[in-house]
DNA sequence: ACGCCCTTGTGAATGTATGCACAAAGTGGG
DNA sequence: CCCACTTTGTGCATACATTCACAAGGGCGT
């Protein structure tokens, strides 16, 4: 039997550790343009908005990368919550539907800076299609499982109309994409293994509606200690 | 309709149960639509893609909307989850920087389906003031705090590169405005009393990254239970 | 070499969320 | 009117997340 104790990197990090992580690594990449060497947890902690005690907690699933009294290499952490996410390699992207929301996302400039590759764009309309977006030309949606194929595409974008997002969905996840990000309105259905994630803005709108009512209502109410969140 | 005298609850909805209330909307409304009177919450779990448990208890948390052995009416139920969510009024929405990202978002159609009027649209470039944009005239930044005022804005929303949206969201701070949605990548200062959401596209890649590589890795590993979000 | 001071990393306590399982409550048939 | 059946609403157990508080560890000045 060999040993159980050793084990410098065990595998499970907390899903809402995973969601910081990002975080702090815009964080520190900021520090590290300012030319900062080293940064204590407090200091960290208060760039990325979050608790300290929170933030040693989170970076202590990845390993014990501080130094006790001194705190973090920035550069050093940079490259290890890089290698966490994911970002020593570079990912690519095939963004389906591209209307309004599907051009903003292929003309952010943001995309290419962090690892993230857009691959492709595809359309279903053909006064759509042939177009060059972003220095691209778009596709057919009929060419789909060639495109993911091809490209080694890992991460499918969907920015279609509600009714056709499952639709797409299915067909990325056919082609075997394993990772989706929804812009549309509609749950999505996918097998087990495949991780969707969405961005959805009424649901953003609603909930700060939920707490706009809430603050008016509230006169004269008890205390209203409101989680904020940054 | 009102058999049951509408006897809001004890206030303080938790706040994951507040997050998926747009989303019981929503299918709700994808129900009416089609004609459906009432829904157990069997169903209306598995179209909104929760445990049926959950949906029972978040429902519980507004009162007893539902009947044994029947389920619940869904116009009713819309009603009351609206009510919740502050969409029985209307809502004024600024949105400031309409360069790529804030051009698709006052293009979009679902805004105001929703109970959300987009009330002005902001921005600091000479080139770009003026512009009609889905109907509305560009304003610039400078009329911010008399445009809140005018138009009794409540939820700002900020759509300018990273550099500028702290400055964009000190100062609807300083004209009234307590909800805050905001696009561009940086963490937000906001005073107590101030709801600021954010929307992060590359957060959510980087997310999708980590648990793709994860994937990727694990050949042979043991279980990979992923939790799923739709 | 030594001890002081600073900051990490983590045990423990507390708070929040999830999901099971079932009694209570309502419906409809006979 | 009663009984069989369905589905809600919730007590309870468990899991996950946050925060506190401090001992352990390392640098630095003397
Ligand atoms: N625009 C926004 O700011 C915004 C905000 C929130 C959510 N959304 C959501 O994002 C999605 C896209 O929004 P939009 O404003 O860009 O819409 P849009 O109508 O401008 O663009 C949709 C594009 O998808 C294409 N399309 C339709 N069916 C397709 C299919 N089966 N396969 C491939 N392409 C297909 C259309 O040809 C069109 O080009 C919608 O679901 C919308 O609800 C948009
Ligand atoms: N485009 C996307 O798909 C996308 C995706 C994710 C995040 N974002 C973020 O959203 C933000 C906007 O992105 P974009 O692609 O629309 O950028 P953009 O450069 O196209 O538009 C930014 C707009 O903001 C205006 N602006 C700049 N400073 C301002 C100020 N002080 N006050 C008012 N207006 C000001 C500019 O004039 C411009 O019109 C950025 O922070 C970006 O990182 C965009």
């Amino acid at each position: 039997m060999t040993r159980r104790p050793p084990r410098p990197r065990e595998r499970g990090i907390p899903e809402a550790t995973v969601a910081r992580l990002p975080l702090y690594l815009r964080a520190l990449q900021a520090l590290d343009e300012r030319g900062t060497p080293t940064v204590s947890s407090e200091e960290l902690a208060s760039v990325a908005g979050v608790n300290s005690a929170k933030l040693r907690k989170d970076l202590s699933h990845l390993g014990s990368y501080g130094t006790r009294g001194v705190g973090y290499d920035v550069e050093y952490l940079i490259y290890q919550i890089s290698r966490e996410l994911g970002l020593t390699q570079d990912w690519s992207v095939a963004i389906v539907g591209v209307g309004n929301l599907g051009r903003a996302l292929a003309n952010y400039g943001g995309f290419g800076t962090r690892g993230f590759r857009i691959a492709a764009l595809l359309d279903a309309d053909p006064a759509v299609v042939g177009d060059a977006v972003a220095g691209l030309r778009v596709g057919h949606i009929d060419s789909l499982e060639e495109v993911v194929a091809r490209e080694h595409v890992s991460i499918g974008v969907i920015a279609t109309p509600a009714a056709a997002a499952q639709g797409v969905c299915d067909r990325f996840v056919g082609a075997g994409v394993t990772s989706v990000l929804n812009f549309a309105p509609v749950v999505l259905n996918v097998p087990d293994g495949v991780d969707v994630r969405k961005v959805d803005l009424s649901i953003e709108l609603q909930i700060l509606a939920f707490h706009e009512q809430r603050k008016a209502d509230g006169r004269g109410g008890p205390e209203w200690i409101e989680a904020l969140e940054a």
